[in-house]
DNA sequence: ATAATTTG
DNA sequence: CAAATTAT
């Protein structure tokens, strides 16, 4: 069982948008980990000036495939 | 270096 | 197709 993404999608982060910080939510997030090892969670945030930004949300505890 | 994912 | 994201 893959780890729940929910929990992070429905949190908001401080996203640096244009050199302003702003709390969003973000628009998709995924686990990145290379095989075998410990990653991040990676979240995608559409900033209101049209840039896209990543963000890490959190670290992954222990591998998990 | 490695992982997934989206945008420029 | 390359950049960027972060911790191992």
């Amino acid at each position: 069982m893959p780890i729940d993404l929910t929990p992070y999608l429905e949190r908001e982060y401080e996203v640096d948008c244009d050199g302003q910080i702003l709390k969003l939510k973000p628009v998709k997030a995924w686990v990145l980990a290379p095989k075998g090892r410990k990653g991040v969670i990676i979240g995608l945030f559409k900033c209101p000036n049209g840039k896209t930004v990543r963000k890490a949300l959190g670290k992954t505890e222990q591998p998990v495939e």
